[in-house]
DNA sequence: GTCCTAAGTAAGCGACACTCACTTCAAGTC
DNA sequence: GACTTGAAGTGAGTGTCGCTTACTTAGGAC
């Protein structure tokens, strides 16, 4: 019977890296992106702090594929975010928008670890592929919206102005920047203006 | 002869607090924000790595006291940049936008030091003060162009936005992850766009 | 000169990243 | 069913780090 039994602490773990990655997650998520530890993530694992380094090169390695694995769930957010509304419609690119804020705020410290990842990482094109996909929602929600191709530079130029507020505005959100501010920003507000001023003509 | 000769190894340092921002502040240039040690600050100044802890509670207040030296010297080059146009015009809200992605190119480390400082640094009204007089510069330079008061709430709407896409900005650039385009972005037009479409009207 | 105190030292603790030699065990191969 | 193999684990060890403690130095006030 091949079958595993449910509780037997088994010597070979089976499932340490997906498993590995999840206490990561967590673990970037409640003490930030340099707040965690190989050998706390072991632990939680129930593994040796030796372990981890049969699935994973080093610490940074680790780090990148959480991140990895966060990106997929971005891109993922900001398409459903988008098909819930008309193609080449200013709410689709709100949407978007909102479902990218949304996203930092749900998971600051992997959003963190996301963009603070490029230290040591700039031989990454798995990260880098990712990252045009993420940015490829933006280019065609941008470029049905104006009517042209994504090739245009002109359509590239007005997703990456968008691009670059969301994110901003996501990291400053998180940061709690915005208490600069004596009125509150509200997210809905937010997405149309820029959407609207950015996309305008 | 009180008068220090000049090369002697004086068991009191005299000059050590600043000495040690100035170390660390290089070496989160070089290494990143987390890629920095007080050991290695300590022996950069010529100390044992139990002296940083005579100036310094502990890592997380040395790396604050870099982050809010470079707070600084940001809202000066912001206000220098800006005092080169008229007041009032685009021109000028424009300056300020590149002053702060020049601010970011030249001192990524410092930079993102000072923007992911937020995990455990929330009770920092030092920090928190800095942050509110960089983000005046902004408000002033609007408030000037679009010809109201800063306490209006359409005003501070509009700098809170143009700060967010130029902080988006400046991230991706120094994340390099502008290479999502096809076209390059440049810093002169892409200001230009932003500040025209955000006060137009 | 004497005391006080800020500013340095050396030594040590626990935690960490990572390595190395070893062990376990599931899956072939015969 | 015994034999081999190799992926996936262990535990001990190295060097570094953050930080503390007890001690030392030296400059200034009196």
């Amino acid at each position: 019977m091949p079958a595993n039994a449910p509780s037997r602490p088994a010597y070979h773990h089976g499932d340490l890296r997906k498993q590995l990655i999840a206490a990561v997650r967590d673990l970037v998520e409640s003490h930030g992106p340099d707040g965690f530890s190989v050998a706390e993530a072991a632990r939680r694992a129930g593994v040796s702090s030796a372990a981890p380094y049969k699935h994973f090169k080093d610490r940074p390695t680790l780090l990148r594929a959480v991140a990895s694995e966060a990106m997929d769930r971005l891109r993922d957010c900001m398409e459903v975010a988008a098909a819930q509304h008309p193609r080449g419609s200013l709410e689709a690119v709100a949407a978007i928008g909102q479902a990218y804020v949304d996203f930092a705020r749900t998971g600051h410290g992997v959003f963190r670890l996301v963009f603070g990842l490029t230290e040591g990482h700039e031989d990454a094109p798995e990260l880098k592929e990712k990252g045009r996909a993420c940015f490829g929602v933006v280019l065609q929600a941008t470029a049905a919206c104006v009517g042209k191709s994504g090739f245009d530079p002109d359509v590239q130029h007005r997703a990456y102005i968008l691009w670059t507020a969301v994110h901003g505005h996501s990291f400053l959100t998180i940061d709690h920047k915005t208490d600069v501010l004596s009125t509150l920003v509200d997210d809905n507000t937010y997405m149309m203006t820029i959407s609207r001023r950015i996309l305008a003509e």
